[in-house]
DNA sequence: GGAGTTATGTACCACTTGATACAGAATAGG
DNA sequence: CCTATTCTGTATCAAGTGGTACATAACTCC
């Protein structure tokens, strides 16, 4: 198999671009010039790589998911389920209010209230979002049986708790909250942890 | 002075019409022809009344304020602040997942993150959503002040927590979380109110 | 009934949108 | 060197965007 003309540019690299871009504007927000213009590349090149708007825009999703979003996965190995819920507000709130990153959260923001033509796109958010509250809700399970959580608690609620909350701190910070002040909200939230 | 000829619409519905479609789609999601369509009216007629877009879209946010999300300042009236924040995530639970509406809440999914040219319209939004956290951080004040909140509270804190949960909520809702889902989550909040 | 005023509806504007056709450039294998 | 293959860049596409000009219709006041 001949390899023909080699890329010019790094696919990671501009996948990272168009993530910051999607992540700033939304999805709809997010024009194909703002795409080219961030990722330092023409049209025809993106659609090579990345096939098109919508699944650039989920390639930008799962490279969130395992790069700056990492933690929400980390957290779950904390030793306990408090431990996982402070490991998580903390990271999260470390990354919704880095400076070098749009603030917010791509996850909650990237695609929340969009034109039919794009429902997919949010759809597909809403799954990832409920991915993480599932495997939170498996976690707080595994708590519960390991007696480091209340044998009445209801795994599936406090999951819907923690990920409200998280959900919560990510519109705070969309609209200019500091990470002082959300670490404060945070503290609210970890002082009457139930356990 | 001689008033012309007549609407042939009722401005207020055609308003409640166009707060529903930019409810569901987002500012950018929503173009003029899904505009006119929902609100029976031509193009012409809509810029006549309402000015352009981005002044519909503000009118459709006095509004929302003014009907569906009036128990933001219902809330407040409460004798207590624990009846406040109850009032406040009761109702906004009642309002976000009301069948009639989008799911979720217009104030935070109506411009969450946008484009550059539509940021005008985010940074509006953004400054309401304080003005709503500031009046519960007014009302917290009083009620340390009427000995119904801790004395060491911090107000603002306890604002920017309510206002936390109260978007996380609206976030859920717009993922498909029903009712009594998130009214368990509420449940979990007012179970560690600090009071 | 005529004059003045305001709303309606068609038809249109310039511009942007996401997406491609196609020619040329850069590589690998023979 | 030649061919096959892949990428790049220009130029372009049809469709949709927000917004308006203009003729006409419906009303009030004189």
């Amino acid at each position: 198999m001949s390899s023909g003309r080699p890329r010019q540019f790094d696919v990671d690299q501009a996948l990272d671009r168009a993530l910051q871009v999607f992540w700033k504007k939304g999805y709809e927000g997010t024009s194909l010039l703002d795409l080219t213009e961030a990722m330092g590349i023409n049209r025809p090149s993106l659609y090579a790589a990345f096939g098109n708007k919508k699944t650039l825009f989920l390639k930008a999703m799962d490279r969130y998911v395992q790069g700056p979003a990492c933690h929400v996965g980390e957290a779950l190995q904390e030793p306990t389920a408090r431990q996982a819920v402070e490991y998580l507000l903390r990271h999260s709130i470390d990354l919704i209010t880095d400076a070098s990153n749009p603030c917010g959260c791509f996850m909650v923001q990237g695609a929340l209230a969009v034109s039919d033509d794009a429902d997919p796109v949010r759809q597909e958010m809403v799954r990832r979002r409920a991915m993480a509250e599932e495997a939170f809700c498996r976690r707080f399970t595994r708590a519960i049986a390991e007696g480091d959580l209340p044998p009445d608690t209801d795994p599936g609620d406090l999951a819907r708790y923690v990920s409200t909350i998280s959900h919560g701190l990510a519109v705070q910070a969309a609209s200019g909250a500091s990470r002082d002040e959300l670490l404060r909200v945070a503290e609210i939230v970890l002082r009457s942890w139930p356990a």
